[in-house]
DNA sequence: CGCCTTCTTGAATATTATCAAAGAACGTGG
DNA sequence: CCACGTTCTTTGATAATATTCAAGAAGGCG
């Protein structure tokens, strides 16, 4: 239970009481693993599960008929997944696993007892929510707005700033389990454009490459690059209701 | 208080007891006049408020260092506005009006009530929220991974599909009161090109203009062009607790 | 009627995509 | 442990889409 890093990251914002701290262990009762590049689900499968990741990473995303493809969610340890689709029977996107995962299944209603006996819980899964639509917001301003330069500049310190989340100590140093097709489709450029610009990061010194390990060497330059703001250190938790988990 | 939009959209997706109305009625009883372009808050003001939206346009915007505007959503009739901001102190873009508009403030924590005493809008705000998401995602994929002629297509149905919802009876034809210079900051192109592109749709006789008036002439074309789903029509509210406002 | 904003149109330019091929990395099986 | 196939990355040449710049037309408002 105290390893889970779902637990970790909820957390990271408000003291969780020992009540607290069992209903959401609750939700990773049940786990299930998959290969590297296994689909989970697919585009309008049927949706009946959010899921929470423990090991690995994997990503949302939406084809086009001709093809394309989009990633709109890249997924880390600790993350939920599906809270999108809460609104809909099929699932609106596809999910797949970068690297070798385990993921917890949870049922859509897992979340009514939360609602129920966890106030201060649902108030910061509400709130959490509703950060990541800015975080979306603000990606869709890099994305339509940027060139590719500033566009991967955000995309890894995007990154960064999460797995700094459950992982304070980490430096400016991380792995990367995605092909340079997968960075181009969440960023909407192509493989070989990806590739010439982050040679172009490279040779600038903001950037180092070893195999599938980024280092970020000139991280104030990159924040600079493309107005960064992290959002995931601090949200506004004052408006919480008070921690009794009975009600 | 039966003339709020707010209450007639999320009338449409369940049938509100009229403990229910009345609590979200309360939510509208402030009101504030703006004029024609006038800004309602700007980047990283101090974050007190919600609005709901009575009569005019107004969008969501952020700006970059050097100009470049990206308007992240523009907000008509009955719309809320602000969830996002939820999670900071200060506001995460600026709000501006399109045409003359009469807005709705209330405070942060007007949602505990809600939260409180409604469990099943507790539900609804928490979906809705969830499905504006969805939407985010599929506007991603189209700046991302969609030409001039897909993105403008997708654009314009997503205004009339939102429009229907609180005037099913409204035909093919809706006023558009954006220039084409926030047309192109909202999906991420320039004046010149949205008007060349706008030009195009026309002449295929996909779309028909006069003044700030458009005609969808051949809707399931444009469907067709960009995959679009209509997000708006329905959500999922099979799981939502049963209402009994006063729990 | 005249000014100001918005829209249209054309020409030149830039960024990114597409195509193609070679090189590097990786895992697998002999 | 090396050979081989596969996938991923790099690099260069060419093409396409969208931008920038500029100027004229249209439309709304005082």
């Amino acid at each position: 239970m105290t390893d889970s890093c779902f637990i970790a990251k909820l957390g990271h914002y408000i003291d969780l009481s020992t009540e607290e701290k069992q209903l959401l262990a609750a939700l990773e009762r049940d786990e299930r693993d998959y290969p590297r590049h296994a689909t989970v689900y697919q585009y309008e499968d049927v949706n009946r599960s959010f899921h929470i990741v423990r090991r690995g990473w994997l990503y949302s995303y939406i084809d086009l008929p001709d093809g394309r493809r989009q990633i709109v969610r890249v997924h880390q340890p600790g993350d939920l997944i599906g809270l999108p689709d809460l609104a809909f029977r099929q699932t609106t996107s596809a999910l797949r696993a970068c690297s070798e995962t385990v993921i917890c299944p949870m049922p859509k209603n897992a979340l009514d007892t939360i609602f129920r006996r966890a106030p201060r819980l649902t108030a910061l899964l509400f709130t959490l929510s509703n950060r990541d639509q800015v975080v979306f917001l603000e990606l869709l301003r890099a994305i339509a707005r940027m060139d590719a330069r500033e566009r991967l500049a955000h995309f890894l310190l995007d990154l960064a700033s999460r797995l700094r989340i459950t992982n304070p100590g980490m430096g400016s140093s991380f792995r990367l389990p995605l092909s340079q097709q997968e960075i181009a489709d969440t960023i909407g450029l192509t493989n070989v454009y990806v590739s010439k610009t982050l040679g172009r990061l490279e040779r600038d010194g903001m950037i180092a490459r070893d195999g599938d390990r980024i280092t970020l060497t000139d991280e104030p330059g990159l924040v600079e690059l493309c107005s960064f703001v992290n959002r995931y250190q601090q949200v506004d938790t004052e408006w919480f209701p008070i921690s009794d988990t009975a009600k």
